[in-house]
DNA sequence: TTGCAAATGTTATATTATTACATAGTGTTA
DNA sequence: TAACACTATGTAATAATATAACATTTGCAA
């Protein structure tokens, strides 16, 4: 199921960056850690960053404008995404809890309208700065 | 329970404006929206939404960089959102549904940590741009 | 009526993201 | 293999979003 081979050389050195990364990176971060491989501008980020969003091997946490690998060998594709956000330290990690994904997946609003897709964030203390 | 009285000037010409917008506003065309009324830098439109925010008048859809009042008389202070976003027409709903905000407040991840704070986007076709 | 916290005003700048246009590679199929 | 469509790349410029730093003013409680 893995679709790695397909990636195209900017696609696969910016994958691998944020794949390594034991935290979520920023566009610009990336930019500037990738600018020895011969990715010189914003754009060529951006539009890697896009296909890699697209085909469900990064996610984008909305709340920081930041990318992190998908950690859900079964989500081919991004559209059930769930993550918890540590608003000391700033650690991310992507949530996979069967029963959440059901539940939202399931959900209907009053007008009995689904929804195709969703993206959760949950905020808190990790363990670590819990007990700070 | 309103609290609009404490409103500074600033906060309450940037709340009266966002309270009457069909659609969530982003903030320069906020800082457009206002400059006949003396606000004329970035500045003061974001300090005036971090404060909406913060006190829970407002919320931010982050996926869209822009901002709403708030539709729920009982969401006192901001700290379990959730929206529905149309891809096509980008009309925005806040949902306010008991069992769903009851389900994310309690949920716990596989550690067992509980968190303060969510904020959930659904994605999908609104009714009038499914029947298109 | 002083003193503090919150809010304001202003300039400059940092950060995030896209438009526009030209070129090159990849895969399909006639 | 030639023609085509599609995807990806390269480059420059610029748009859109957000914050830093500093000075001043206002509201309100002790």
């Amino acid at each position: 199921m893995e679709k790695q081979q397909n990636l195209s050389k900017n696609q696969k050195i910016i994958f691998d960056l944020i794949d390594k990364s034991p935290e979520p990176l920023k566009a610009y971060s990336i930019l500037f850690n990738v600018q020895k491989k011969g990715i010189n501008a914003p754009l060529q980020v951006y539009r890697a960053l896009d296909k890699l969003v697209e085909i469900g091997k990064i996610h984008k946490i909305e709340s920081r404008n930041a990318f992190i690998a998908c950690q859900n060998s079964s989500c081919q594709i991004s559209k059930a995404t769930a993550f918890s956000i540590c608003e000391s330290c700033e650690k991310v990690s992507e949530i996979s809890n069967t029963k959440l994904s059901k539940y939202l997946s399931n959900f209907a609003d009053e007008a009995g309208m689904k929804y195709s897709k969703y993206n959760l964030e949950f905020f808190g203390l990790c363990k670590k700065c819990k007990s700070k």
